[in-house]
DNA sequence: ATGCTAGTGGACCGATCGGTACAGACCAAT
DNA sequence: ATTGGTCTGTACCGATCGGTCCACTAGCAT
């Protein structure tokens, strides 16, 4: 009897980064946010008093540490970092494939904001970073040298951001499958 | 005397691209788009039936010919691929630069329409497999093993694509131009 | 002069946008 | 039993959204 009902509070933020990462930021609506979420209009601004912005940083939030397990869970058990890297890519293909190859990176869709008010812009820079940095550690540990595990993390990180658009205009998962043999030695 | 007032048109879809990639396609509204570029609203409308659905594969269409331009400009003179790459990936920088680190790429923020029935996500695609096929060209041309130069190719622009995001995350163009030390031989 | 077309001025539209106001429901602590 | 908080139901708001209508002008051919 685990599977409490999840509080209006987290189905919101649940509908809003679905919908903004298939239809973007300004592209997803409240009146879709709450028809998909079947929260009710009080409740989005008793959570979020500023709205919209509130919303779209919890959003972001929410799904950057998700795809942050996604990634401690795809070099967990790793022999090695460029292992890991194709597992990572590889899940992300598959959360493509059954997104019906619509959904693309849950955050970047909110860098096209008049981002710098609101300071949504400077809230996906840290999520991106803490990708990066998760991933880094994980390299060093599995034996990259340590001056070379940043820049191997961030080259990941940008080939997988570039390939969620690519796989977008497609439709197809196949770019983001063919990142770990495209990436340089380390 | 040659520098004609552009028509009214022109200036429609210069305004488009440029709001596009700053804002995306639903954050830039048409009273947006007709305030920059000074043309009539009817005007719109006139060159543009199917409103800003049209207007936006317009823009995308016109933006993706300029980028076509670059890449051909950057690999003309280039004695190899990986300096022609080099030079894109610096030339890009520079435009984004100079937008005061906003500008993404003018063909992807179109990505975010319900594209399916409007038939913009087609045409993006078409644009970019435009780019990559140019840029496999070149590659070939400079030596480049002809069964390596798509993936070659394909892979660039695929980190161009995941550059200029990050890029406009950290407002800093650094990322795009360290591609070029990060590409795979060829 | 006439007709034809491309382009424009300007007023207007319903729909949807994101957001607000406020009373009531629920529930724990006293 | 009453209080005080969190959360919700309902109704409403002005602003903006993308789009339409139609009369008009400019230019050019006949």
């Amino acid at each position: 009897m685990n599977e409490a009902a999840p509080s209006s509070r987290d189905r919101l933020i649940a509908a809003a980064a679905r919908l903004f990462r298939q239809r973007g930021y300004h592209g997803a609506g409240i009146a879709d946010i709450l028809a998909e979420s079947g929260a009710p209009r009080s409740s989005l601004y008793h959570h979020f008093p500023n709205g919209k912005a509130d919303l779209g940083r919890a959003a972001a939030e929410w799904a950057g540490a998700g795809m942050l397990r996604i990634i401690d869970d795809s070099f967990a058990n790793a022999p090695d970092y460029a292992t890991g890297a194709a597992t990572l890519c590889h899940k992300l293909a598959k959360f493509f494939d059954i997104s019906d190859h619509r959904d693309g990176c849950p955050v970047s869709s909110v860098l096209y904001e008049d981002t710098e008010e609101t300071g949504l812009r400077q809230a996906v820079d840290t999520i991106f970073e803490g990708w990066i940095a998760a991933t880094a550690a994980h390299a060093r540990r599995l034996g990259v040298p340590a001056e070379k595990a940043g820049e191997a993390a961030e080259t990941l990180l940008m080939a997988i951001q570039g390939a969620w658009i690519l796989a977008r205009a497609r439709r197809s998962s196949d770019v983001l499958r063919s990142i770990p043999g495209r990436l340089p030695e380390v």
